[in-house]
DNA sequence: TTGTAAGCGTTATCAT
DNA sequence: ATGATAACGCTTACAA
C-alpha cells in the first residue's frame, strides 16, 4: 500500500507538498501539483484515514445510540441526522442497543476512548448520571426526551403536553373510561406521557382508574396483549404511547370482531407510516421525526466545534393528526345499545 | 487528557508495561499491575482508540451500505450483522444511500482509504465493476444478491427460484392473468425475480403479457400506484417483489372496495412484519433475514482475518408462507359472476 | 518481569 | 513555493 512518502519520492517533492495538494490548501505551483497528481495516480495512492484522524485527533464520526433499529420511528429520525452529519463531513456510526442498558454503557465507553467525536442518544435507559459524567469529556445530545435540571442538551417534543392533548381529545369526544398503554417505566418520556394523561383526566374531573393504566414496551405485541384486559375493564377509548401498540390493540379488536372506532376509539403516538397504512387509519400524535434528527445533529456538531449553543433544551412542535380510529362516545356502539 | 505516558510516569513504570496491563497480556507482576491500575484510576485515563487503530492499522469497523434504512427488511438483516460483528469485536458503521449511486461510490472510497476494515453491500445500484475493483484492496461481501461469474462473495436466497415458486403457487390456484410488480431495473435481484416469474408462466404454457408486468421501487406507494392499471388489465392475481408494494396494492383495493382475495389474489416478497399485521394477512416469500445478515458478516470477518472461505456464494433457503391473501381462481368473485 | 526505542502515515510548524 | 522534521499515542520487537 503506497504511502504519502512513496508519492513524494516519485513526484520528487516533499511529503508536505503532497499533503498540501491532497488537502487542496493552495500555495502549490501548478506544475508541482501536476507532478504530485500524476504520482498519486500512478501509485494508485489512497490517503490513510486513520493516520489522518490520529494526527488531527478526531474521527469525523458521530455515534447514534438507538434502542431499536427495526422501529421506523427511529429510522426516520436517523434520516434527519444523517443528512446533517454528512453535510458537515461527519459519518454516523449507528449503534443498536436492543434496549439493553449494558450496551448503552459500552457505547459510552467507546466514545470516551475517542472512538467518536460525539454521541447522540435516542432515548436513554441508562441512569442519567452516566450521561452527565460523559458530558464532561465529550459532546452529548439526548433526543426524544426532555431532561430538565441536569445540564444535558436535549431535543424533543413536549411529551407531557402531547399526551395531555391526546387524552383531552378523547375526553371531548365524550369518553370517560379512557385506558392508557404507557411505554416502559424508567424512561423519562414514559413518565412525562403518563403525567400528561393523568393531568387531562384530572382537569376534566375524571377519576384516575389504575385498572385502566398499563405498562407496555412500545411494541405491537404489547398492544395486542393488553387489549383483552382493557376491553374487559370497560374502556370505551384507548390512548397508547406508540403507534405500534395502537396497531396491536386494533388488531386484537379485528381478531375478536370488535369494531374500531364503533366500539372503541384508539389514539396512537408517533405518526409512523404504519399509522396511515392500517385500517382504520390511526389518529395519533405526530412527532416531527426528521426535524428532531436534524436539530439534534446540528446541536451536537456545534458542541463538537466548540460553538455557542443558544438553547440547550429544544422543544419542537407536535401535532394531533385526526384520522379514522376515534368516534364520539355518544355515537358509539356501546352507547347505542342502551 | 492523560496519555499512556502520564500513567507510566505516575506508576513509575514504562509505557510498555502499561500497555501490557491495558491489553491484559499477562507477564506482569501483580504488584506492578496494581500500581498501573491505580495510576489509571487516579488520572481517569482512557486509552485513545484512534492511536491504537493507527498503530495496528485497523479500525475494527465494518461498513454496511444499506439502500433504505426505513425498510424493516433491511433492519432485520442488520440485526444479524450486528450480533456477529459485535461478538467478534467489530463495530458496524451503517451507511444509508437512499438508493443513490453516488453515495455508494462515496462509501467505497471511504473504505479504500482504510476508514473501515471491510464492507458489505445490501443490494448494489452501482456497476459491479466498481465493487470488483474494490475487492482487490479490501474485503467485500454483497448480501441479498447472487452474482455469478464475477468473483464477488455473496449471501442471498435463490431469487429466481423464489419468484418461480410464488408464481407457480398462483398458477396452481388456477390463475392465468397474473401481474407482476418488479423492483427497479438495474438491480440484479429484480432481474432474477422477473426471470423466475416468466419461467413459471412459460413452464405452464401461459403466455407472457408485458401489459401485466410493472416496474416498481419496492415502496408501498408504488404498489398502490400500479394497482389501477393492473386491475384494469384484468389480472386476477398479483405477485410483487416486496411486501410493501403488496400492502400498497391491497390498500388500493380496500379504498376502491375491491375484495382481497375474493377478487384479486396477492403474493408479496420478504415476509416483513407488516405482512402479518395487515388484513388480509399477506401470503409471501420469507427470506431468512437474520441469517442473511449473520452469514454475510461471518463471511466478511473471515475475509478480513485472511481465513479460508469455503464457499464464496452462499445461497440460503427461502420459504413460501401461505396466509390469507390468495384464493383459488375457481372460487373467486370474478369467476362466480359468470 | 520490565524497559528502551522504533515506527505506524499524516499534518503542521518553522525554515529556507 | 517548498522542504525538513517533530509530533500525535500507542504497540511491539528486542534487550536487559
Amino acid at each position: 500500500m503506497a504511502t504519502i512518502r512513496d508519492v513524494a519520492k516519485l513526484a520528487g517533492v516533499s511529503t508536505a507538498t503532497v499533503s498540501r495538494v491532497l488537502n487542496e490548501q493552495g500555495g502549490v505551483n501548478s506544475e508541482t501539483k501536476q507532478k504530485v497528481l500524476d504520482a498519486i495516480k500512478k501509485l494508485n495512492y489512497k490517503p490513510n484515514t486513520i493516520a489522518k484522524n490520529f494526527r488531527q485527533n478526531k474521527t469525523d464520526t458521530i455515534i447514534v445510540v438507538i434502542p431499536d433499529i427495526t422501529n421506523t420511528f427511529f429510522s426516520k429520525i436517523l434520516l434527519g441526522m444523517q443528512d446533517v452529519a454528512n453535510a458537515n463531513g461527519y459519518n454516523v456510526l449507528l449503534c443498536n442497543t436492543n434496549n439493553d442498558v449494558e450496551k448503552e454503557l459500552e457505547y459510552i465507553r467507546f466514545t470516551e476512548r475517542r472512538g467518536a467525536d460525539g454521541i447522540i442518544f435516542l432515548t436513554a435507559r441508562v441512569n442519567y448520571t452516566n450521561i452527565l459524567e460523559l458530558t464532561k469529556t465529550c459532546p452529548v445530545v439526548v433526543a426524544c426526551e426532555y431532561i430538565d435540571n441536569l445540564d444535558i442538551p436535549t431535543v424533543s417534543i413536549n411529551n407531557f403536553k402531547a399526551a395531555y392533548e391526546a387524552t383531552e381529545y378523547l375526553i371531548k369526544l365524550g369518553h370517560k373510561k379512557i385506558a392508557y398503554i404507557n411505554g416502559p417505566k424508567g424512561i423519562v418520556l414514559s413518565r412525562d406521557r403518563l403525567r400528561g394523561y393523568k393531568a387531562a383526566l384530572e382537569r376534566y374531573g375524571i377519576e384516575i382508574d389504575e385498572k385502566l393504566i398499563f405498562e407496555g414496551d412500545f411494541y405491537y405485541e404489547s398492544g395486542y396483549k393488553h387489549a383483552k384486559q382493557i376491553l374487559e375493564n370497560g374502556a370505551s377509548a384507548v390512548f397508547t404511547a406508540s403507534d405500534d401498540m395502537a396497531a396491536g390493540f386494533i388488531r386484537y379488536c379485528i381478531d375478536n370482531n370488535i369494531k374500531v372506532p364503533k366500539e372503541v376509539s384508539v389514539v396512537g403516538f408517533d405518526n409512523i407510516k404504519l399509522a396511515s397504512i392500517i385500517k382504520p387509519e390511526l389518529t395519533t400524535i405526530a412527532q416531527p421525526m426528521y426535524e428532531i434528527g436534524s436539530t439534534a445533529m446540528d446541536m451536537l456538531i456545534k458542541l463538537i466545534k466548540g460553538e455557542e449553543v443558544e438553547k440547550r433544551n429544544i422543544v419542537l412542535e407536535h401535532q394531533l393528526i385526526v384520522r379514522e380510529s376515534c368516534m364520539p362516545y355518544e355515537k358509539s356502539y356501546v352507547k347505542t345499545l342502551k
